[in-house]
Order: structure tokens, then sequence, then C-alpha cells
RNA sequence: GCCCUGGUGGUGUAGGGGCUAUCAUGCAGGCCUGUCGAGCCUGCGACUCGGGUUCAAAUCCCGGCCAGGGCGCCA
């Protein structure tokens, strides 16, 4: 019943057949998209990663054996196809392949969990639970597909600017930075938690002399928020720069987002398409706003923020609605900055900035305190003890050079190139406050 | 965590005290040699769970669970 693919191999995919090839012998392998059965013709959607290609079957031109096989098939199906390619005006794509050799490769259960035609409408609860299914949409890869060149144009990108990659552990032993909420584990006869942001980290980096370094590594906010933009895993893009300050900061960080949006719309014009989505380039420097001219901006937007506040959601709108495009947000009231970003010389305001895009913050960094002293003040002012970041504090004693870096989150970075409204879609597999499964 | 809305075949929906529970898609079987949202015929398949009101609940009320939207929280 099920065939075994023996030295048998997919010679082409979907994408790669062209009326060029006329005659020529091919192998496909893929699923079965549609099945069109209309009695003595047989017309086979054939599926695979990039394509579909139409496979033909007119009954007098088949063994009836092969026939009989390919009337059996089902939807979502694996098979594989061994044809000749037809140049044909009436196939989709112009050619199609008349089968010669079938392989069922392994057979789909039915009816399915979801249609991977399009013609029925799924809630991304019903797609996530079957993510699988819903991957072979290539509306639904595709969004992959760009998320995949974006993290590979930044690894180039930060490659070409002489950054090293690093890894630094997600088991942490508690002090948090403050703010976020933290997944507490066992770690054998202790507690740990799961890693909120690699920060400290890459400060403690800053101290060994690699001058620049980045990381693309998951991070995890224990957060109960239940809204399109927030996870509770998510890929934190981290970069820290020695020897720099925060608008050297910003112009790596502009440079790379343009890097990237380059990359994905020279590389990814397909993938764009299928999501409809017309990606433009934006022009370098993004435009810089300071905190004070934005609460201006927003209360004459009508929507009340007073100074020293951080920004509600109807702030992030009313902003969003102001500006189009990717635009820092500076000058942070220090107050409702981390204890690690550095004051400028109004010890009021700090080398802080925030990258949006519209209404969504993409990123947020700083230039860092370097000064061992400064920054025990600084926790002691935020009510954390400086005992607990003993290890951290160490390496700011024995010679820490000024540095300043960023976290893009890569999923919001994402949404920003897809289009996409809802956080869920730019993730295989989701984690928000209800979702442990898949 | 708060507010609003919802939960009907595998999927997406209509209905909204008494119906044989609507439609599409799907699935099964049949017809069909150019389909491409194929078409036609026959059939299959559902009211989130618990409690209450009522002669009667899928429908009204309460609670749970789940989902959608908004907000809050969120280096």
């Amino acid at each position: 019943m099920i065939d075994s693919l023996e030295n048998i191999r997919r010679t082409h995919y979907s994408k790669e057949v062209k009326p060029e090839m006329k005659d020529q012998e091919i192998v496909l392998m893929g699923w079965i998209h549609e099945m069109r059965d209309l009695g003595g013709i047989i017309f086979i959607l054939l599926r695979d990663r990039d394509g579909v290609t139409q496979v033909t079957a007119p009954s007098k031109k088949l063994s009836p054996k092969l026939f009989e096989e390919l009337k059996k098939l089902k939807k979502e199906s694996v098979i594989s196809i061994k044809g000749f390619v037809q140049e044909s005006g009436k196939a989709p794509g112009g050619v199609e392949i008349i089968p010669l050799e079938l392989k069922l490769l392994s057979e789909s259960k039915l009816p399915l969990p979801l249609d991977t035609t399009g013609n029925v409408h799924a809630e991304i609860d019903t797609r996530l639970d079957s993510r699988f299914i819903d991957l072979r949409k290539h509306n639904v890869s595709a969004i992959f597909k760009i998320k995949s060149r974006i993290l590979h144009s930044i690894r180039n990108f930060l490659e070409s600017e002489d950054y090293t990659e690093i890894n630094t552990p997600k088991l942490v032993a508690s002090a948090t930075e403050g703010g976020t909420e933290l997944f507490p584990i066992t770690y054998f006869e202790r507690e740990a938690f799961l890693g909120q942001s690699p920060q400290l980290y890459k400060q403690m980096m800053m101290a060994s002399g690699f001058d620049k370094v980045y990381e693309i590594a998951p991070i995890f906010r224990a957060e109960e928020h239940d809204t399109l933009r927030h996870l509770n895993e998510v890929i934190s893009i981290d970069v820290e720069t020695a020897f720099t300050n925060h608008i050297d900061a910003m112009e790596i960080l502009e440079k790379m987002v343009v890097n990237a949006i380059t990359e994905v719309k020279n590389n990814c014009q397909p993938a764009l398409e299928t999501l409809k989505f017309d990606l433009q380039i934006p022009e370098i420097p993004f435009p810089r706003i300071e905190y004070d001219e934005m609460v201006e901006m927003v209360n004459n937007a009508g929507v009340t923020m007073k100074h020293g506040e951080d920004m509600s959601r109807a702030a992030e709108k009313a902003i969003g609605d102001i500006m189009e495009g990717y635009y820092f947000i500076t000058e942070w009231p220090t107050a409702i900055k981390p204890f690690y970003v550095m004051p400028t010389e109004n010890p009021l305001k700090s080398c802080a900035f925030d990258l949006m895009y519209k209404d969504l913050e993409i990123s947020s960094g700083a230039m860092r305190v370097h000064n061992h002293d400064m920054l025990v003040n600084k926790l002691n002012e935020k009510g954390l003890n400086p005992d607990s970041f003993s290890r951290y504090l160490a390496a700011f004693e024995y010679g820490m050079p000024p540095h300043a870096g960023w976290g893009v989150g890569a999923e919001r970075f994402t949404m920003t190139m897809t289009g996409l409204k809802n956080i869920r879609e730019t993730v295989l597999f989701p984690r928000d406050r209800r979702r442990l499964t898949p």
C-alpha cells in the first residue's frame, strides 16, 4: 500500500518546472493540494515547498493500473511522481506533468483539521492547534521565509561590522533587572529562573575586551499580558558595543534595520507578494524625537499624558498616527528607565532611546553606566539590593569601558516587514498566556 | 488581572423558548476527458460544560472552561 522511497529522488521543485523543459522526464515530490477527478481525466495539484504543479492524467495515455492508483489518492497525502513535462496553455503556469510512475509515500487521514487551499477561513486558535498543517499554506510559510532572511541578514550585517556572536545562559539565578516577572524553575536543589534578557551578561562581556558582541536568542517574560503584540517567549536580537555611546548605538541600529529590509525586499519578493505586502525601504537617518517633544505631540493629539510617565497604549497610537515609519524617541526620563541606563548631563534625563515603527516599540537601548559606584547608587535608588548583583558589579571594578547597546524584538520586527497584526503569526509555535502546546 | 463580545458538523457560519437546526466547505458513493473556487446527483456529520427557570432550553439566567477584541501589566 505505502511505497518506500528507494533510490528515487526529487529532481525539481514545482517552481523550477518551465515550458522549456518540454518532454523532459522529472521527479516531483510533495503533498496533494487538490484532486479534480473528471472521470476520464484526473488533475492532481502537487504542492511542494515553493509552489504547485499540475499533474494531468488522461486515462487513454496511462496504463489502467497507474490510472486506478491515481484515482484513489487523497488530499494531503505525500507522493512522488515521475513524469514528463508537457507544455499546455490550459494548465496553470503553462506546464503540466504527464505521470509515468507514482509512489504513495504517506497517506493522509481525512477529514483534515484545516483547509489548506484557502477556501474556508480558519481562526488563529484552530490554526495553531494544527500548526504543521497551517504551515503548509504558502501564505503562512512566507512569513517564516521572511523571518529567516531577517535573522540571516542581521547576522551578516553584524559580522561585517566586526561583531562577535555570543551565547549567554538562559538559566539564571534571579538578580532581576527589575520590572518584569520571571518564570521560576527548579535547578537541582535551588530555585532558578528563565532569563528575561541577556542584558547583564552582554555588559559583562564589555569588560572582557570583545568590544562588539551580539546574541540572537530567546528571552522569557512571565507577564500575563494578552495582546496582539506580546508573547511570553520571544527572540531577542541583542547588541552591545564598547567605547561607544547611545548616538553610535542608534546609528548601528538604523543601519541594521535598513539592511534587513533591503535584504528582504531583494530576496523575498515571492513571499512578500504572497502576503500582499508592499515593503518600503526607509531612509537613514530615522527621525529622532525627544521624550519631551513626544509628550507634547501626544497631548496636542488629544491624549492626556503627564510628563515623566511611560507611554500608554493610547499615547503610542497617537504618536503612531503622526509618525509614518521608523523613528526614535530619545532622552527618556531617568526615573522610568532601568538602573543601568546612563543619565545625561541633566540627571533627570537619560541616554535611553526606543526605536518605534508607527505605534509599535521595536527596540530599546541606551548608553550604560560604566562607573561602579554610580551603578551601586542607581541600584539603591531603584530599590534593588547591590549584594545580589555582586558578580555583575565585579565586572565594573577592574576596567570597564564606556559602552552602549540595544535589544530588538525579532517578532515585532518581523511584523513590520510582513504587515501582520498578530505577533502569534510570526512564531512557529507561540507561547502566550494560555498556550503551551504544541 | 479588568472590561466587552462570543462558543452550533472536521473547518467557517445562519438561527435565537417548541423546527426534521441554515448555508458553504469537507467527507463517502455515483456521473463526467481540460479542470483551475470544476460541475451535477445521493448520502454523512454539530448546538462548550455544569446548575437553574420553564410543560418545554441550542435559545433565557448563574457559574466554570475556552476563544476573539480592548486595556492594564510589560529592561
